[in-house]
DNA sequence: GCAACGAGCGCC
DNA sequence: AAAGGGCGCTCGTTGC
């Protein structure tokens, strides 16, 4: 067997990988392919020299099939063990103050645990050498796979190149007072007290009944101690109060969950300070889509390699191993209740000292305004969560009534026009009905090349051929699409529509939506509007008797940070002028010709393509969205016209692409990192190695600075209203209810309306500066008794839903309180 | 029988 | 020639 190794005998860090490929192998050098070199870098951006490491694999022949795990077959078992016998023979020999292992292969098999994604980043005891220190982390080759590995490996690395100073395998030390007796606690509660900070974390669990319900509460004054007391008897919930109802801020991880189950158990937190997990997004807001403790319960969001959960933020931010698996329960219940205390006071603990690492973080990365912002919406969104919006309970059982209906309706034509029945949502169905049965030319999905059936092949197969099932077809995936996204959606047993807010769910620090965790409510940021057939939808949203909606909206949000972005002259001037429609008025430049001659399909064409352009949409794209309204808008565009309205925008306005997108290119290519007028910053791991990778990671980045951007504006807002209207002014009965990215809902006393929506517009106001061009973007007001707008029939002259929204400049209390 | 995934689609 | 971005929810299919 010929031994690929590398590295001098007295080196201080050894790396372990699995087992060499076939570079490795040809080259008789160990990391020697393109996952060596990236794996080289890596280390030097930690500050570790690859050469002066010792390098081997834990196997020295080539994986079976390239599959590592097939050594711990019987055939392969002897590769294995040949391999891990001169392992342990180096290590003694060399005795390196650290191992490094490159994936699961080595954890495993240096200190006997199985799972990477829980241990990779644990200072751990090598198993193959007494007192032997061990830090393993993903492959290098992950990192070829999955770009943002490449972040975690160099993470984990940064902490290697600390513990490879010396051979000592040490822990962080800390105290731990698990409900000690009353004298003791009093005593620790009292010292407490006096701190500048405390950490808060709970655990709770479910009773005989099925209930959810406090187990017991952890607090850290200090990252080396930490006190919990269990939810028992009075005593005991006296400390706790004391020390929850008190003005020390408060650190936690995830505390909207935390500090509103405290309140439900009647323990009013006050001063949420410092949510670690908030802080850790405004840090790295790729973990966006990663899980965290409650999505995890919800069962919902895909697993990523960028996390926010309070293991991961450990594994990066501290030196503490894992230990999440400690606090597990089993179906019994708690075996065990010092290890659970234990672990409630690790979570206390470590929430305490990440917090500290993360204040010391943003000193670096300078995202700190972010964090603010984060911080300034939890108590608002806390309210809304709890309060939800009254739901008309009439109408949705009209509805349902009138959907079921249209659905059958529709449902029997499909099935008679077919032949046989049909179901719109099965693809399978819908594949062999158009492309087999009715022979249409086949539309491929862009993406994935796949036969596609979705709306926007239907729609351009019915501009074609003009086939009536189509638009059967359409019609019965959106009335079925509106009853069971919306209808069923379920409502509390007061008829309130709730969700809950993620303000870390979102790569651009907008906030997310989705059903509260009880799994009621729904994701309040996708309730139907522009849909024709949805527009009632939004009806059964109304205010509360006594009570009127005040919605307000940021009027072109996104376009004005552009046109800033772009220092675009002609844009900036438009957008500045209220008296000028700037559709309009860009129709005139791409048409050339004068106002007076614009009609509305010249305008709505120059809106639609005002829309996407800023941020890369193609011709086919902008074509398929005019056609999915054509039945309302009367208009189409061939993907050839569509494509040339989007030449000519970018003709009219060059500085888009000549200023904003150039500035984000050279940004990217720099330094991989965009920050915004609002102080928000974000790292883009993503491939750049082709040109279709660099150029999908660009699309992503035009769009990053204009959204967060307006996201921020608006959860500045939120924190606003919330404290100057909603706290300041009681008299008014004001609520803040929703937030949708650019708009704020609120309710207020009748009659206060009016003094609420002027508030709202002073709450909403905030300078951006962008390029050392000062700007406020201007806000407009709805007023009315339910969430849809008010409308007239044009044949009959009919108000339509006459208490809907209307603009606050049109709003007459008084006659509409007839109604 | 359950879990994961893809397709499709709502909003900004 | 061609690939807007950001989210969450539902259903149907598929794979174990």
């Amino acid at each position: 067997m010929k031994l690929i190794q590398a590295g001098p005998r007295t080196a201080k860090v050894m790396l372990v990988g699995e087992a060499p490929t076939v570079v490795e192998e040809a080259t008789g050098t160990p990391f020697s392919g393109g996952a060596g070199q990236m794996l080289s870098h890596m280390l030097s951006r930690a500050g570790i020299s690859m050469s002066e490491c010792f390098r081997t694999n834990v196997v020295h022949v080539r994986a079976p099939e390239g599959k590592f795990e097939k050594f711990y077959t019987k055939a392969h078992q002897l590769d294995l063990a040949k391999g891990l016998f001169r392992l342990k023979q180096d290590i003694n020999e060399i005795q390196p103050n650290l191992v490094i292992g490159l994936g699961s292969g080595p954890l495993y098999l240096l200190t006997g645990r199985k799972g990477i994604d829980k241990y990779r980043g644990s200072i751990l005891p090598c198993i193959l050498r007494k007192g032997q220190k061990v830090i393993c982390t993903y492959s290098h080759g992950f990192a070829l796979k999955v770009y943002e590995a490449k972040a975690v490996i160099e993470m984990d690395f940064a902490k290697c190149a600390g513990d490879m100073q010396y051979p000592e395998l040490n822990y962080p030390k800390r105290e731990f007072f698990l409900n000690p007796p009353l004298d003791v606690r009093a005593a620790v509660v009292y010292e407490m007290l006096q701190a500048e900070k405390l950490s808060v974390d709970i655990e709770c669990g479910q009773d005989s009944n099925g209930r959810w319900t406090l187990t017991c509460v952890g607090f850290s004054d200090r990252a080396d101690r930490a006190l919990v007391i269990p939810w028992g008897d009075e005593m005991c919930r006296f400390h706790i109060r004391q020390l929850c109802e008190n003005d020390i801020p408060k650190i936690c991880q995830n505390g909207m969950f935390d500090f509103s189950f405290l309140r439900e158990m009647g323990i009013n937190i006050r001063n949420f300070w410092w949510d670690t997990m908030f802080a850790h997004h405004a840090l790295m807001a790729e973990c966006a889509s990663g899980e965290d403790e409650m999505t995890k319960l919800a069962g919902k969001k895909k697993l990523s390699v960028l996390r926010k959960g309070l293991g991961f933020l450990t594994s990066i931010y501290t030196r503490e191993p894992f230990y999440k698996d400690e606090g597990k329960v089993s179906a019994e219940g708690v075996k065990d209740w010092n290890e659970f205390y234990g672990y409630n006071a690790k979570d206390a603990a470590v929430t305490y000292e990440i917090h500290e690492v993360e204040d010391k973080e943003f000193n670096d990365f300078g995202s700190r305004p972010a964090f603010e912002i984060e911080m300034g919406v939890a108590e608002p969104l806390m309210a809304a969560s709890k309060r939800g919006i009254l739901i008309d309970m009439d109408l949705r059982a009209e509805l349902v009534k009138e959907y079921d209906e249209q659905i059958d309706r529709f449902q029997q034509a499909l099935d008679l026009g077919a032949g046989r029945p049909i179901n719109v949502k099965s693809n399978p169905d819908m594949l062999a009905l158009l492309y087999d049965k009715l022979k249409l030319p086949m539309k491929l999905n862009r993406k994935t090349k796949n036969p596609t059936a979705d709306k926007d092949a239907i729609n351009e197969l019915a501009g074609k051929y003009d086939h009536p099932l189509l638009k059967v077809i359409l019609r019965i995936r959106e009335y079925r699409d509106f009853k069971e996204r919306y209808l069923n959606a379920v409502v509390g047993g007061d008829n309130r529509m709730r969700c809950s807010f993620d303000v870390t769910g979102t790569k651009s620090g907008r906030l997310s939506s989705r059903a509260s965790l009880d799994g009621s409510g729904t994701n309040l940021h996708t309730i139907p509007v522009r849909k024709k057939a949805g527009a009632r939808l939004r009806q059964m949203f109304i205010a509360d008797p006594g009570k009127v909606l005040v919605v307000r909206d940021y009027k072109q949000a996104e376009t004005w940070v552009v046109a800033y972005l772009a220092r675009c002259r002609a844009l900036i001037e438009l957008l500045n002028d209220p008296t000028r429609d700037i559709h309009k008025e860009t129709a005139v430049r791409i048409y050339n010709e004068a106002l007076e001659l614009i009609t509305f399909e010249k305008r709505y064409l120059a809106k639609r393509t005002g829309h996407g352009s800023n941020y890369g949409l193609t011709g086919v794209r902008l074509s398929a969205m005019i056609e999915e309204d054509y039945e309302t808008t009367g208009v189409r565009a061939s993907v050839r016209e569509a494509q040339m309205l989007i030449d000519k925008y970018f003709m009219i306005y060059p500085e888009i692409k000549e200023n904003f997108w150039y500035q984000v290119e050279r940004d990217i290519k720099h330094s991989r990192t965009l920050t915004t007028p609002l102080g928000r910053r974000r790292a883009f791991y993503g491939d750049m190695r082709d040109q279709r990778a660099q150029e999908t990671l660009l699309r992503d980045a035009y769009s990053f600075i204009p959204q967060s951007t307006v996201g921020d504006l608006c959860n500045i807002a939120v924190r606003k209203v919330y404290h100057d209207i909603e706290l300041g002014r009681p008299e008014w009965g004001a609520e803040f209810l929703l937030s949708v990215h650019d708009s704020i809902m609120m309710q207020c006393n009748i009659g206060c309306e009016l003094e609420v929506a002027a508030a709202m517009e002073e709450s909403m106001k905030y300078p951006l500066t962008i390029h050392g061009e000062t700007f406020t973007i201007p806000s407009d007001c709805q007023i009315g008794f339910n969430w849809n707008k008010q409308s007239k029939n044009k044949e009959t002259g009919e108000i339509v839903n006459p208490k809907g929204l209307v603009d606050s400049e049109h709003w007459n209390g008084a006659s509409l309180l007839q109604v």
